[in-house]
Formats: structure tokens, C-alpha cells, sequence
RNA sequence: GGGGUUGUAGCUUAGCUUGGUUUGAGCACCCGGCUGAUAACCGGGAGGCCACCGGUUCAAAUCCGGUCAACCCCA
């Protein structure tokens, strides 16, 4: 026996069943730790940083990921990295415990404790980690949770300490100088996340100075600046090499100056030479703006960079590296040393100055008198920018040189490059394009963070001077002679070394890592290398997240591994674009539009969630869509179930048992075998190709097939008492359709099939079976494409009737096809039936059935016949058309009243006799005559076909069971009554109805059938014992 | 300013790799039909300068160049 089932539940009520077998029945457990086969697959979790409750976007990631390895584990491979993965570090999780204490300094946390404040960020992060879980269950995420790897933990960190002290010791790890943003009140440097919450619109005064350029009489460089303080300690002008400037004479002085703006600023000015390339300007030395500090070799010369634009400024930058990012890079280029006249405090410090000991704002407005004074002051402006303050106390940051830890990318390039070259991404654009591009620019990346909850720098440094790595915790306790329990601030703080140089005693560098470390060393620790595990897993086989970590952990991940191993970190990459708003607006907190993945869930159940993400490609944004998620599933999941429901009541009635596949000889059953077996193909090709939202649409196309084609014509087969072979062929056929379809959909939408796949096979789960492999020798792509050709006449003849006015339960006499090519006789007998004709005949070189009028085409004829015309037009009209076209046909002219008119000037017009409606079918080329004309014996058989309905319509209203039997009662005027007699055999059949009797049918159902009046009375007779 | 993606009906989209009938569906609306699984289905109506301009070609939604718009990344 089938299950039967019950098709109108909701696909959250099935869901939470499914859910609850599994759990029993350790199903999850089974499949995470067995597997069909040996071929090893790698899987990466992208650990989310567990601050933040998960949304739809987290939901969506996790289907896709979830997707993948169920399809590889069905398909027979051992699945290694199987298991979440937890981000637990970083300053996001710093602010919330900021917040949760109400501090707002470092020195409130210092005061406060770093021990207790690490504790609380340690307990914050799992607080989150249990919804994340929560959700992973509901949505049917399957990843071994009792194996998660931790970025918190000491094997985890071990082997980050392990990786940095293998870099410190290749020269990857260095320290230097980094200009960051940062407040002089606070005294620290800010991320900038913490940046983005800080910007504000000012009004500021910006000033144009001059720079005197040497060996050119009176001639200058224009520059720009909001930050006069930072103009003491100009080192270079920077110009684009690719722009155009100009030589402008204005008020007795020659000034450089962008092309584009030289009019603006020197109103009236002579242009001298336009078009100088800013390359030619590069090399140019020019004189100290402000004559006080010392510059150094190398330094008052113009360089040339690509980042200088005219959008504000002269596009000759004043650049002090001390003070800006692109400046810094500048200098670095240039291989000079930073002037830099300002303390941590944001206060000059170099009594060269005059205005030593102020702060650089303050200072601001007496260097632009200086400015004045000394006549480099071109010109004064206002303006309106946005700037970045502190979002704690306020004031403006300035970017300052900080000292910091950093990984040597620069110099690998060329390595990140080629390693990239053997990821396979998608879409593929991102490979050359936002990732590539990303890598051709690669900066060192800044890894030193001034803060609390993170992973240890494992660096210590000794009082000469010395630097030394530490691997891991048992070098650290032979070394320091103590051991510790937990590698995390402030306990390591306190351990000190003895230099292994000069025997002096060293102490850690105060910092702790960027926890996009942490996350980008998940390839390898992850499983605890090299301490724990021998191998890595690098490179995984596939990982997949949304597009923000393309800079994110795409980039750490490749970064480290492309240095540690010499090997990219992932062979295969997939990219999800954001799920926004239903209005297509980004979801986000702020403006409360944003959803949790657990209110959608509990809205829409799990399985229409996940057919919703696969529909449509994942690198485009998708709006969620409330009701474009209903309508996704009805017509996949809700069809699913009602072919199965279909098929089980019917199989049942029958005792039907599959024994295996029986295939027919009927045209019908060999098509739909082909397409699922192409079907199957589809599938497996687009899942190996990592494009899961393909494999769903072949899906979706098959079963709308399977139900709307293969069903429908096959039903009447389920009708007979006797099993039949070609029944039992259907039934065996509709079997595998199920199976099969459940097997390819599970890893989509893993609920439903189960539900479907365990009510129909009774084994134990979907999820522990192989993925179907097709069977090719199955697939008929001639008889596919002319079972679409049958389906487009069908549909043209159904547009006949409509046009005609004839109802399809009108049977009519014959359909004639002209046309050069045939249709199988097998597959004719499928279109009959749906276009309720009795004949169907092949009518090419017979005459066509139309009646044809011949008349002048007057625009080509005119000039010919000139004042004749009407004398011809007459004669035509009067002649046979038949014969007109016969002769033009074959001697290509005719003769009319003396003229001779060929092709282009008679029109030949048809009109389908009486009785015939014509039409052409495009897509076959058959030109299609319907005839029209009903005769006494075709209306009675369509009145019986409309009795029929009405009967049915009723039986229905009873809800009686398919075999059900039951006597009949219609009253009608004489004439119908008559006609029903003569039927009474061909409805009781259609009807199983034991009697018909002609009568009044009181307490029956009116029906007005066309205009024809009748009475039906139903009553169900009670079933007998057999 | 640089880089990337996307633009097909009111909405969601297929087709673009490899140029070849009149760009094909679904939702929603209206009309008609069909229905002994269905929350369905079928036909018709209305709704497309395939974003725009140019080029290549016998032929362009498709290939190439440019423009515009939206979004994203970077500065």
C-alpha cells in the first residue's frame, strides 16, 4: 500500500514532521557520518561573525551550501569540512560589550578589567551562535554541529600562531608604519567601521598655494588643500601621468595647473601650453612651501599617480606622507623617510616650528596668515565636504603613522595572481574583474590591532630591539617556564621571555590580530594543523558565500594560503548576490525593513524558502517576495504531491506493487521516459557545473510536464477494472517518475521529498540514496521534438474552436492537414482525443477547401491598363477564378480582355468554404481546415458528453469515492429526452451509474446546457459485498 | 574618478555561450473553454522601439564600440 496523503497541508506543518522523523530516526546523524562512496569532496564553512541575529541572507548562503553537499554526498562522495564554523573575535564584538558596560574609552576598559571584558565578549558571541543553530535546523542545513570549528579556541588559535611565526620567520610578518584614522583625544586609531559611524558635513576653509618650480622663471604648481597643518610637512606634489595640464600666464606669474580647471581659477588667463601630459611634469623640482623643517634626499619633486582626479583641486596634490593613505604610498614609493612634526597628542613637536606645541587645528588658521604673509597664498575658499570625527568624543580625526604589523602582500602579487588563475569562480566575471582587479592591487595588509578581544599578536621583543615568534603553547611555556590555559589577553601579556639573541628580557607586542586572520586561516586551522592534523585540507573543493567577501574572506583565505602553502585555498567559488526588500530596497536595521530568517521560515516553511533561492541565478539580487514564494512551490511542491496523491489512491484501489520499470510500446509513456532521462542528464550536468538553480528549472519544467501532459492523457488508462498491461506500465512508469523526481529535487527542497519519497517507496530516507543516473538509451530527442510539435497543433485546433464558436465537448467529423511532412499514427491518436475529432487526415495534394475571388492589384496594374481599367475589372470578375489561377499558375500570365496580366498584378483572395475554419500551425508549418459542420449524430454525442460532465460535476458535489455507483434520474423535454436514450449505455459507463431513467427527477439539479433545459437527479447506491 | 554587474510586458523571468521563423513563459486583469489528482489547466484579449545610439553581417535581443540608468566594490 501507498501512503496516503493529505495534499492540503502546509509545507511548514509537513516540514516540522519530516524534522521530527529525522530526529528519531537519527537520519541527519546517518548521512553526516556515513557515505555512498569514497571520492573526497572539501567543504569550507564561512564562519559568520556570531554578532548579529541571522537573517535572510545568512539563509540563503546556508541553503546553497546545504544544497551542494547533499547533491555530492548523494553522488558518492566522502564529505570532508562538513560542519559549522564560528567567528568569534573583533571589534564588533567589542562594541557590544562597550555598550552592554556603557563604556566609551580604552582606558574605561583598562580600568575596568581586560579579563572580565574579554569574558563578557566570550559570552556574548555564543549567545547568537544558538539562533544561528536553530535556524540551521529548521532550514534543514545539514553540517556536523558537534564538530564546528571555533575561532576562539586554543588548537584553532594554535595553529594562526603556527602560521604567523612560519611568516615571521619567511620575512612575511614586519613591522612598519601605517596611516590610519585616528583620534588624538582618545589617543587611539579607529577602524574603519567605527570611520564610517563618524562622518559628518562642515563647512571648511581650503586653501590654494603655490610651489615654486626651480629652473623656470616665475613659474608655479597650484595645489590644493583642506589641511594647511599638514603643509610644514609637504614632501612631494603628485600629478596623474594620463591627465592633461596647462601653463597658464596670469597676473605677471606662470602657474601648472589641470587643463580642466585653469579657466576656472584664472579667469582671463593666457594659456601658454595645453595638453602637457602630467608624465612630463613628473621629475619637476620645486622649492619648499614653508621653510622650516628639513626635507630629506629625494623629497620637493613631482611624482606621478594614477588616484589624482580634477573632481576638486588643480590635480596637482600636495602630499605629506606623515598624513594621508595615498600620501604615505607615495612616499613609500619614493623610498623616503616621514617628516612628521606631530606627537600621538595631535600637537606640533618640533621646535623648528613656530608653532611648536599647538594643536594642528588650532594651528590651522595662524598658517594660513603665515601663508598670506609670505605671498604663497593663491587663493582662500570655503567649502561644504563631509569628514570623518570620532563617533565617541567628537573630534576630528586626522590620519596619522602608526606603528603596525603587516603581511608582505605587495611583493607577492604575481604569486596571488597565479594561484588565482586556477580557481574556478561563479559567475566568472569576478575572476578577472572585482577579485582580480582586487589582487592586481593588493596593499600590505595591516594585521596589528590596538585592542582586547582577539587573537595575540605571538610576537615579543626584547629591550634591544629584538623580535621572536612564538609557534605554540608549549613553546611559549618552555620558553616563558609557565603554562597557560588560555592563549587570549590579558593572560599572555604577562608572560615575558628571555631574548634568545642577547639574553635580555623581551615582552609581547601589545597587539592582537585582525580577525579577518582568523577567519582566513580556516583552510588549515580549522582541523588543528600542524599540530593536530598532518594534512591540510587546502585547497578545499568548493565554499561559497555572499558577494561582500570578495574583499572579505574570499581575499584572506587566498592571501594566506597563497603565502603559507604556495596553493590558491578553494578550487571552486560561488557567489550569492543580497536578498532585498519586496520594493528591491537593501534590508537593513535601521530602517526596520530588514527580515529574520526565522520569521520567514516560520512564514513560509523551509522547502519554499529554498526553492525560492534556487529560482533564478544566485549572483543577482532577488526581492523577497511573499508571494512569488507560494507561487514557486504550488506549482512544484504542491503538483509533486498531487501527481503522488493521484497515484496512490488509484494504485491502491488496484493493489498495485512496483515490481520495476515496464515500458510500453504507447508513444506517451516512451516521451516522458526520454524527458526525465534528459531530464536527469540536465541535472547532473548543471549540479557538477555548481549551478543548482539550473538543475530546478529542468525540474520545474518536468513536472509541470509530468502532470499537465503525461497525467492528463494517461488517465483514463488508470480507469479500466482489470490491470492491464499498459496500466500496469503507467502505474510503473509513474512510480519511477516520483522516485526519481524526489531524488534529484532532495537536495532543493529536502522536507517535502522525503515526505514524498518515504510515502512512496517506504525505505528509510531520500537522503541516504544515490542521485539518479540516466538512462541515456532512454532519451528520444526526435520523439521530444515531435511531441511538441503535437502539442502546438493541439493548441492551434483548441484556438480553431474558440474562433469557430464549438465547444471541445463538441465532437467533430475531421481535421485536415496540409502540409508536407506526417505525424505518427500512434501520436495521432493522442491528438484526437484532445481535440475531440474523429478523423484526423493528411490532405496534402488534394484541393485545398476554399473558395478563391480573383481582383486587380491596382497599383501595378494601373499603368498598364490605364483608362481600361474598369472594362478589365468587369471582365475579371466575371470570369471563373478557378481557371485565372490555374493558368496563372502554369504559364505564369493570363489572359484578360485583351491584356496580358501575370502574378504581381491579379490578387488572388481564399476564404475556407462554409464549414471549414482554417489556420496555420507555426511551429509545424501544417496549414489546418477544421470541419465545422455537425450533424444530428455529433450534437447527440456531444449533448451526452455535456450530461456526462453534469453527472460528474455532481458526483463530485457528493464527494463520492472513483468507484462509487449510482442511478440516474433526467428529466428533459421530449427531443433531448430521446437523444439521451440512445446514449443511456455510453453514460451510465463514463458515469458508473447502475441506472438511467427518464423521468421528472424531482429534488434534482436544473442545468441550462446551451439552452437546452434538464433535471438530474444523483443518488448513490449502496455498495454491495462481492 | 576607476572597476564590475545588470537592463527583455505592470511584476518575476527564458533565450545571449555557438547570430537564423513573428522574443517564449509565469503572476495579475478581462472573456471563453476544459476538468472523475491539483492550490490546477487550455485558448483568446490587452500589454515588448529586447534601455539608447552606432558598427560588423545577407541576417543582431544575441557579436563589437559608445551612451544612459540602476546597483555593487574601490578611491
Amino acid at each position: 500500500m501507498f501512503k496516503a496523503i493529505d495534499t492540503n497541508r502546509s509545507f511548514k506543518e509537513l516540514a516540522d514532521e519530516v524534522r521530527s522523523y529525522w530526529k528519531e530516526s537519527g537520519i541527519q546523524e546517518k548521512s553526516l557520518h556515513s557515505s555512498l562512496g569514497n571520492k573526497p569532496f572539501r567543504f569550507l564553512e564561512g564562519p559568520p561573525t556570531a554578532n548579529g541575529r541571522p537573517h535572510l541572507g545568512h539563509a540563503m548562503t546556508r541553503v546553497v551550501k546545504d544544497i551542494v553537499l547533499r547533491y555530492k554526498y548523494m553522488t558518492g562522495h566522502e564529505i570532508f569540512g562538513r560542519t559549522g564554523g564560528w567567528d568569534c573575535h573583533g571589534l564588533p564584538v567589542e562594541i557590544e560589550a562597550e555598550k552592554h558596560f556603557g563604556f566609551n574609552s580604552k582606558k574605561e576598559i583598562e580600568n575596568f578589567g581586560i579579563e572580565a571584558f574579554n569574558a563578557y565578549c566570550r559570552e556574548s558571541v555564543f549567545r547568537y551562535i544558538d539562533e544561528f543553530k536553530e535556524v540551521d535546523s529548521l532550514i534543514g542545513f545539514w553540517v556536523d554541529h558537534d564538530k564546528d570549528y571555533i575561532t576562539l579556541n586554543r588548537d584553532y588559535m594554535e595553529s594562526e600562531w603556527w602560521a604567523l611565526k612560519t611568516m615571521f620567520e619567511n620575512q612575511l610578518l614586519f613591522k612598519d608604519f601605517k596611516i590610519l584614522p585616528y583620534c588624538p583625544r582618545c589617543g587611539t586609531s579607529l577602524s574603519s567601521h567605527e570611520v564610517s559611524q563618524g562622518y559628518e558635513e562642515v563647512t571648511d576653509i581650503s586653501v590654494y598655494v603655490r610651489f615654486k618650480v626651480i629652473g623656470e622663471k616665475d613659474t608655479y604648481m597650484l595645489a590644493w588643500t583642506t589641511t594647511p597643518w599638514t603643509l610644514p610637512s609637504n614632501q612631494f606634489l603628485v600629478v596623474n601621468p594620463k591627465l592633461d595640464y596647462s601653463l597658464v600666464e596670469y597676473k605677471g606669474s606662470r602657474y601648472y595647473i589641470a587643463m580642466a580647471m585653469a579657466d576656472k581659477l584664472f579667469p582671463g588667463g593666457k594659456h601658454l601650453q595645453d595638453s602637457i601630459k602630467g608624465s612630463d611634469l613628473v621629475g619637476k623640482k620645486y622649492e619648499q612651501l614653508l621653510k622650516f623643517l628639513k626635507p630629506f634626499d629625494g623629497n620637493l619633486q613631482v611624482v606621478g599617480a594614477s588616484y589624482v582626479t580634477v573632481e576638486e583641486g588643480t590635480g596637482i596634490v600636495h602630499t605629506s606622507p606623515a598624513f594621508g593613505a595615498d600620501d604615505f604610498e607615495t612616499g613609500k614609493r619614493m623610498k623616503t623617510r616621514i617628516l612628521n612634526p606631530v606627537n600621538p597628542e595631535g600637537k606640533y613637536n618640533d621646535p623648528l616650528l613656530p608653532w611648536n606645541g599647538l594643536n594642528v587645528m588650532d594651528a590651522n588658521p595662524r598658517i594660513i596668515d603665515y601663508l598670506r604673509e609670505t605671498g604663497v597664498l593663491f587663493k582662500i575658499e570655503k567649502i561644504k565636504h563631509t569628514y570623518p570625527f570620532c563617533y565617541r568624543c567628537k573630534s576630528p580625526l586626522i590620519y596619522y603613522p602608526l606603528d603596525a604589523w603587516f603581511i608582505k602582500v605587495s611583493e607577492n602579487r604575481e604569486k596571488i595572481i597565479e594561484t588565482n588563475s586556477r580557481i574556478s569562480w561563479y559567475p566568472s566575471h569576478l575572476k578577472e574583474g572585482r577579485f582580480g582587479n582586487f589582487l592586481e592591487e593588493a596593499k600590505d595588509w595591516s594585521l596589528s590591532r590596538n585592542r582586547y578581544w582577539g587573537t595575540p599578536l605571538p610576537v615579543w621583543k626584547c629591550k634591544k630591539g629584538h623580535y621572536e615568534a612564538i609557534g605554540d603553547m608549549r613553546e611559549l611555556a618552555e620558553r616563558s617556564g609557565r603554562q597557560l590555559d588560555d592563549l587570549h589577553r590579558p593572560f599572555v601579556d604577562e608572560l615575558k621571555l628571555k631574548c634568545t639573541q642577547c639574553g635580555e628580557e623581551s615582552i609581547r607586542e601589545p597587539y592582537v590580530i585582525d580577525t579577518w586572520f582568523d577567519s582566513g586561516s580556516a583552510t588549515y586551522a580549522s582541523i588543528g594543523y600542524p599540530r593536530h592534523s598532518r594534512k591540510t585540507h587546502i585547497p578545499v573543493d568548493f565554499i561559497t558565500e555572499a558577494i561582500d567577501q570578495t574583499r572579505g574572506w574570499y581575499y584572506t583565505l587566498h592571501v594566506i594560503s597563497t603565502l603559507l602553502f604556495n596553493s590558491n585555498a578553494y578550487k571552486n567559488v560561488l557567489t550569492i548576490e543580497f536578498v532585498l526588500d519586496e520594493k528591491g530596497r537593501k534590508m537593513s536595521k535601521s530602517e526596520g525593513n530588514s527580515v529574520l530568517a526565522i520569521e520567514a521560515l516560520r512564514q513560509n516553511g523551509p522547502d519554499p524558502l529554498r526553492l525560492f533561492f534556487m529560482f533564478g541565478v544566485p549572483w543577482k539580487t532577488r526581492n523577497y517576495d511573499i508571494r512569488l514564494i507560494t507561487e514557486i512551490s504550488r506549482k512544484t511542491l504542491s503538483t509533486l504531491l498531487n501527481v503522488y496523491s493521484f497515484f496512490a489512491s488509484n494504485a491502491n484501489l488496484d493493489r498495485y506493487e512496483f515490481t520495476g520499470l515496464k515500458i510500453s510500446s504507447d508513444p506517451l509513456d516512451q516521451w516522458i521516459l526520454s524527458r526525465l532521462n534528459s531530464t536527469i542528464l540536465a541535472c547532473n550536468k548543471s549540479m557538477e557545473a555548481y549551478l543548482p538553480h539550473e538543475a530546478f528549472r529542468s525540474l520545474m519544467d518536468l513536472i509541470e510536464q509530468v502532470s499537465n501532459t503525461y497525467l492528463r492523457l494517461s488517465r483514463r488508462k488508470f480507469w479500466s477494472e482489470e490491470m492491464t498491461e499498459m496500466k500496469e506500465s503507467a502505474y510503473s512508469i509513474l512510480y519511477t517518475l516520483l522516485e526519481k523526481i524526489s531524488l534529484m529535487l532532495a537536495p532543493i527542497a529536502p522536507f517535502t521529498t522525503e515526505y514524498l519519497y518515504r510515502s512512496l517507496t517506504q525505505k528509510e530516507s531520500v537522503h541516504l540514496e544515490h542521485y539518479p543516473a540516466a538512462s541515456e538509451e532512454l532519451i528520444q530527442p526526435e520523439l521530444e521534438k515531435k511531441f511538441a510539435d503535437i502539442m502546438s497543433i493541439i493548441e492551434t485546433v483548441r484556438r480553431m474552436r474558440q474562433k469557430a464558436g464549438i465547444k471541445g465537448r463538441q465532437p467533430l467529423m475531421e481535421l485536415l492537414l496540409f502540409g508536407s511532412s506526417r505525424i505518427d499514427e500512434p501520436l495521432l491518436e493522442i491528438i484526437k482525443p484532445e481535440i475531440n475529432c474523429k478523423n484526423i487526415i493528411f490532405a496534402e495534394g488534394r484541393d485545398l477547401p476554399v473558395s478563391s475571388s480573383v481582383k486587380l492589384n491596382y497599383s501595378t496594374v494601373a499603368p498598364i491598363l490605364k483608362g481600361n481599367m474598369k472594362r478589365v475589372e468587369s471582365a475579371l470578375i466575371s470570369s471563373d477564378p478557378e481557371n485565372i489561377i490555374k493558368e496563372l499558375r502554369k504559364k505564369g500570365f493570363v489572359g484578360v480582355d485583351g491584356f496580358t496580366l501575370s502574378q504581381e498584378h491579379i490578387l488572388v483572395e481564399t476564404v475556407p468554404k462554409a464549414g471549414f475554419v482554417h489556420d496555420r500551425d507555426e511551429r509545424t508549418g501544417f496549414e489546418l481546415f477544421l470541419n465545422t459542420s455537425i450533424d444530428a449524430d455529433l450534437a447527440r454525442e456531444g449533448l451526452t458528453r455535456e450530461i456526462i460532465r453534469r453527472i460528474q460535476v455532481m458526483r463530485k458535489e457528493l464527494s463520492l469515492e472513483y468507484d462509487d455507483r449510482i442511478s440516474v434520474v433526467i428529466g428533459a423535454d421530449s427531443a433531448t429526452s430521446g437523444d439521451i436514450r440512445k446514449s443511456v449505455e455510453a453514460i451510465s459507463s463514463e458515469t458508473l451509474a447502475d441506472s438511467i431513467d427518464l423521468g421528472s427527477a424531482e429534488n434534482g439539479q436544473d442545468w441550462d446546457i446551451d439552452g437546452t433545459k434538464v433535471r438530474i437527479l444523483v443518488r448513490k447506491n449502496e455498495k454491495q459485498n462481492q
